[in-house]
DNA sequence: TTTAGCACTCGATTAGCTTGAGTGCTAATA
DNA sequence: TATTAGCACTCAAGCTAATCGAGTGCTAAA
């Protein structure tokens, strides 16, 4: 697949780099005047039908210039391109776009790299919240609010913090109630949200009936703050950059994938799929799943805290995006954001 | 202002009426044909010609039907239109869609009801969720996350819970710490967070320095998490709605609408102008003080529990609004939410 | 193998024409 | 006096034809 011959590479990138630009097809000659490929305009036409005929390039018709196919771009993100280093300057404006405040907590974190991303790329940011189900557990408290209801604080180890009110059985005493939640901090501990499935409930609650004759009642509480399959959060940014696009100029477009910013859930799914990988992903038009982004880009890069990996975050923009610079940018700021992340006394 | 002639309010009315549903400009034919008023088109082109004299209607151009003013709808909304009840089944649907699961957080209370009012009026719903500042301290708990670092919930009457994290003097000992904050709780109770000022603070430091000789940064955590202005929350749904309506057929407004849905800041200010009234409040084009929704009406009220007024919620939509169903519906979903709220043990 | 040259294609733009919904005015009518 | 019928007029929208020009493919010469 890598057999292009130098040539027709130079063509290739020459026009993916111009059409980042203009928006516009482009034609034999201006790649022969711009790009110092020392030929005239007829041999790279000559060259350019070659690449189009192997699928790389496309012509919206007849008469007009070629422009970049999704094959195209991703042999130019795999082949072509130069990765490209952020200037001092950007890094520190990213710097110091994300820590205008010292934040701890990991949400307003996640919201502020979001705003981030989405000023210096000015393409729309999404960022998944860490994956409560794969935070590890690390303490849970019970505050009585009434006689009948209590809150339940739940914190895992990567900072998440849950809160949910349940009703609390009558029939526990405030010292009951104490060593129960003892006990469940105790055995729960530095196990993920996700091993603590029902069975290990069913468990510890038959446990706690031989010690502590407690009512069965009291463990609806962590089912229900646990099992209730929460929806992992997905946060967006910069959303209205994407109509600044020329690709979006026809509202029906803009409708299909504005509701699909509605929908979460979807969302999620749409990072979890690039969430494996270690590096950074490229997921080019119709290479992602759902028709509504056939014709955008999708670049991924999870992000984590002390090698656990905590969520995934994108940045979504037409397949006619600043690929090197959108790289390097999320790429700068997940190392960075790891980096915060992982500081113990954040 | 009211001195229209029954004449030129019925057919004000009509034109209303009958732009709404088809968003062209309305012919005196038109008037004339559907909507049994007995006149001839030639006389109601007089009558129209007066109101657009009158500035209740408006000519796109020379050779077109009229479409109302703002001046006209405001006319409509104050004297013509007819109060509509729902009927027993919208009733129901939206008790349905409000009630799909017994949900104790008030967040989510509000963010469900935010769906529900986007989905059975079809336009984009906005919700100003509970004003944290109006609220009444009930009490705070501070659970020790580490050495250095604890967690701040703070709990008030209207069920708002609040985290912040917070780094602890290292010189505070568990027992210490645990009679501040049963001083704090016991002095603070029932008061509004906007009471609670810096200066009430200080006093208390005052205080409290003197009966149990603690360090003063122990109260950074109150300020830090009281003072700190919290940005009121607002939610949103269906902000896909409005792209429906054909008065949004072009990017350009799409995109002024959008970035303003980015900006919690204003439009909680935009609800907070309404959020006096007892009544449902409607806002209709200029009327708005933002540019960005000249050309839309926003239909407010008030939701609260037990008489405390609690946030403000709306419905944003094109001028020409079905005003009496939007009316109908938000009156209906407040007085619901209104008795949900306040039911004791929701 | 490369290039100059040329005929050809086809979207985009413009201008002119037609259509039709709707108006305002006037004169006739109830 | 109020209403209506009739008619000339206006103007956006939609259609067609003509023009323009960027860009192509092909051919023949270098």
């Amino acid at each position: 697949m890598g057999s292009l011959s130098e040539r027709k590479k130079k063509i290739l990138k020459a026009v993916i780099v111009n059409y980042t630009q203009s928006a516009e097809p482009v034609g034999s000659r201006t790649v022969a005047r711009g790009y110092r490929i020392g030929l005239s305009s007829a041999t790279i036409r000559n060259e350019m039908a070659d690449l189009e005929e192997m699928g790389y390039l496309e012509q919206p018709h007849t008469s007009a210039g070629r422009i970049p196919s999704d094959k195209g771009y991703r042999y130019y993100v795999d082949h072509l391109m130069e990765g490209v280093q952020l200037t001092s300057e950007e890094k520190k404006a990213i710097k110091n776009l994300l820590n205008a405040e010292k934040i701890r907590e990991i949400e307003k974190i996640i919201l502020n790299a979001a705003r981030v991303l989405s000023l210096s790329t000015n393409y729309t940011a999404l960022i998944m919240g860490p994956q409560f189900q794969k935070a590890a557990f690390k303490q849970m408290r019970i505050l009585p609010l009434s006689e009948k209801q209590g809150l339940v604080v739940l914190i895992t180890d990567t900072g998440f913090i849950k809160n949910k009110i349940i009703d609390l059985p009558y029939s526990l005493t405030p010292s009951e109630l104490h060593q129960v939640v003892n006990y469940l901090n105790h055995k729960l501990y530095g196990l993920t949200i996700d091993q603590v499935t029902t069975s290990l409930i069913n468990e510890l609650k038959r446990d706690l009936f031989r010690r502590l004759e407690i009512l069965e009642q009291a463990f609806l509480l962590l089912e229900e703050s646990l099992k209730e399959e929460e929806q992992v959060r997905v946060y967006l940014g910069g959303t209205t950059n994407i109509l600044n696009q020329p690709e979006f100029k026809d509202v029906e477009k803009v409708r299909s994938l504005f509701s699909l910013f509605e929908q979460e859930a979807l969302l999620s799914r749409l990072l979890e799929n690039s969430s494996d990988a270690e590096q950074v992903v490229v997921n080019i038009g119709r290479e992602n799943k759902l028709q509504d982004i056939h014709e955008c880009t999708l670049v991924t890069a999870t992000y984590s805290i002390q090698d656990k990996m905590l969520g995934t975050m994108g940045i979504l923009g037409p397949t006619r995006m600043e690929y090197c610079r959108v790289i390097g940018i999320i790429n700068y700021l997940v190392d960075y954001l790891n980096l915060i992340l992982s500081t113990p006394n954040r």
